[in-house]
DNA sequence: TTTGTATGTTATTTTTTCTAACATCGTATT
DNA sequence: AATACGATGTTAGAAAAAATAACATACAAA
């Protein structure tokens, strides 16, 4: 079994997601919902999450840490998509311009608001008060 | 964070489990019974697995296919785990306070598992095959 | 001010998981 | 043959997790 299949099994209940991603349930379905990720499904209808879900949404809080909102991290995923296709084939990636004009404006946007309060420390997040 | 403890992260729910094994969720809970494995518990009490108890289930499976039954798994599992031991004691000497410091270091491992807080860039690394 | 986006909150229903008890089936023992 | 035991099936009832949907809210943008 390859380490891509293995890292695209649907493995992982949303619980255990809020907890590697420190999302609320609220704020992945949301994502979901704007077709930032798409989990599988159990039987029971139960979302059922694979690591590169859980790498999706770890991008996706620092992009909107960032000052980007949805149709902006939609885009960067979709970039990233057609890149892929592009390496594989020898398609041309459309566009381009489109989506740095859209980068352009958010990231202004985002120094504008200058979010310097995130980027908290990786081990700050380690060390956090029990029992919440 | 090492491969080991990534491994041991207790992730999967026990019907995910019960996919990866063929086992069913009777088979799975008499083997934890009979202490051959033993899965995290969630806050409300839900089993919660890990890549090496998942592992483990497989290979009592093999062992069950072999006519071999629970004492004898469990004398497998024991075997290896002194043999472990024998290995590592062998390979270096440690005073009784050096033990300690690994010992609190790993008691915190061990609670950031339970939280199972992670950095971006952990999961790339998360699943690996076994052998490697 | 009004609007829109991202998220919180709450209610209700369905699914999953738990424990515990009892049933069954095959194998070994008497 | 009858019995006992080990591994698993099955069922009931309770508790937890997760789903959808609706309404609320905070805050930035226009």
């Amino acid at each position: 079994m390859s380490r891509e299949f293995r890292r695209a099994m649907p493995l992982l209940p949303i619980s255990m997601v809020m907890q590697l991603t420190e999302l609320t349930a609220r704020q992945i379905r949301y994502y979901e919902e704007h077709k930032l990720i798409e989990p599988a499904r159990s039987e029971g209808n139960r979302r059922m999450f694979s690591l590169d879900d859980v790498d999706a949404l770890l991008e996706i809080r620092e992009l909107l840490d960032q000052g980007i909102n949805m149709a902006g991290i939609k885009k960067v995923f979709d970039m990233r998509k057609n890149n892929n296709n592009v390496k594989s084939s020898n398609k041309m990636a459309i566009s381009d311009s489109e989506l740095r004009a859209i980068l352009r404006e958010e990231m202004q946007q985002a120094q504008i608001m200058q979010k310097a309060s995130l980027r908290q420390g990786d081990l700050s997040r380690f060390f956090q008060a029990k029992g919440e």
